[in-house]
DNA sequence: CAATAAAAGCAACAATGTTGCATTATATTT
DNA sequence: AAATATAATGCAACATTGTTGCTTTTATTG
C-alpha cells in the first residue's frame, strides 16, 4: 500500500504544504496505534528535526484538526489522531480515551460515545472529555 | 470563626507537621472556591515561600488525599480540595470537573456523579475523570 | 524556472519542574 | 522548658519543557 501518498493527501486536504517533518511526525501518528506525548514524538523525529519544529507541527495539525490533544493529570499533554473527520478550528471528537496504569499507553476507545452529564442549573456544555483509567486489553492478565 | 484552628486540625488528621507554608497553601484552597493552578498557588504564596516548597507542599497535599489534580488539556494541571473523605493514597472523589471557557475558572461540580463507561471487552476501569467545558453560572448572560 | 510565500532551523530566552544538601523549624522526650 | 530527634524549608544548581524573533531553506504557484 502507498501509505506515503495517503500522508501527502491528508496534508493537502488540510491546506497544508508537504514538508518532510509534517509528513514523518503525520507517519508517525498513523504507525502508532495509541495517543503520543510531545516527549515520544521529540525523541522519535527529534534527531532530523528541530525542537521547535515539533512544536510548530504539533500546533498546526491541532489547528487543522488532524490530531487533537488528551488532557491528563500529570502535566505531560498527549496527542492522537482525529477520525471524526474533525474541521479547522472545530474538533468534534465525541470519543472517550482509556488510559492504561500498567503500559502507561493512552488510547482513543472510539466506538465508546461521551455520555450525557446533567449539570446543575446555571452551567452549560461545550465540549465533554472523559479519560478513563484502568486496565487495557493488552496488559490483562 | 476560628478557621485557623481547623487548618492545624485538618494538617494533624494528617499527620502533617503544622507549618507555616502547610498552613498558608491550605487556607489558599479553603478560600478559593474553585481550582488552583500550580502558578497560581506559587504567585499568592509565592513571596513568603521558595518555588520548591510550594511544589513539595502540593505533593504532600496529593499524597494525603486532601487536595486532587485534575486533568487538562494544556499543560496546566490544578488542584481542588478533596471532600470526599480520601484517604491517605487512596482517592475516591466521585465528582466531575467543570471549565468554564468564558472565566477559565475550574469547578469541582460535587452534586454530579460521574456516569457509568461501558467499556469494550477486555479493558477494566479503575477511575473514571469527566471534564466538562461550558460557561458557568457566574458568567451566563 | 523564477518569484513568492511558507516552513525550518538556530539562538536565545522564559517558564516549569527536580535533586542534593545545609539550615531551620517542628514535634517529642525527658 | 530545654534538649533531642525528626522533618520541612531554603538555596543553588540543574534538567526539562515551551516560546519568540529572525535568518535561511524549502515548497508552491504562475
Amino acid at each position: 500500500m502507498n501509505m506515503e501518498k495517503d500522508i501527502k493527501e491528508i496534508l493537502k486536504k488540510n491546506q497544508l504544504s508537504v514538508t518532510a517533518s509534517r509528513e514523518k511526525i503525520l507517519q508517525l501518528f498513523i504507525d502508532h496505534s495509541g495517543a503520543l506525548a510531545h516527549g515520544d514524538i521529540e525523541r522519535k523525529a527529534g534527531e532530523k528535526f528541530d525542537r521547535v519544529t515539533v512544536y510548530r507541527t504539533l500546533q498546526t495539525f491541532v489547528d487543522k484538526g488532524i490530531i487533537h490533544s488528551i488532557p491528563t493529570a500529570d502535566n505531560s499533554v498527549r496527542y492522537a489522531l482525529c477520525k471524526d473527520n474533525c474541521e479547522q478550528g472545530h474538533h468534534h471528537d465525541q470519543h472517550i480515551h482509556f488510559v492504561c496504569t500498567n503500559c502507561n499507553n493512552t488510547y482513543c476507545l472510539d466506538d465508546v460515545v461521551t455520555p450525557q452529564i446533567r449539570l446543575p442549573k446555571g452551567y452549560s456544555t461545550e465540549h465533554i472529555e472523559v479519560v478513563v483509567e484502568g486496565i487495557c486489553i493488552n496488559c490483562k492478565s
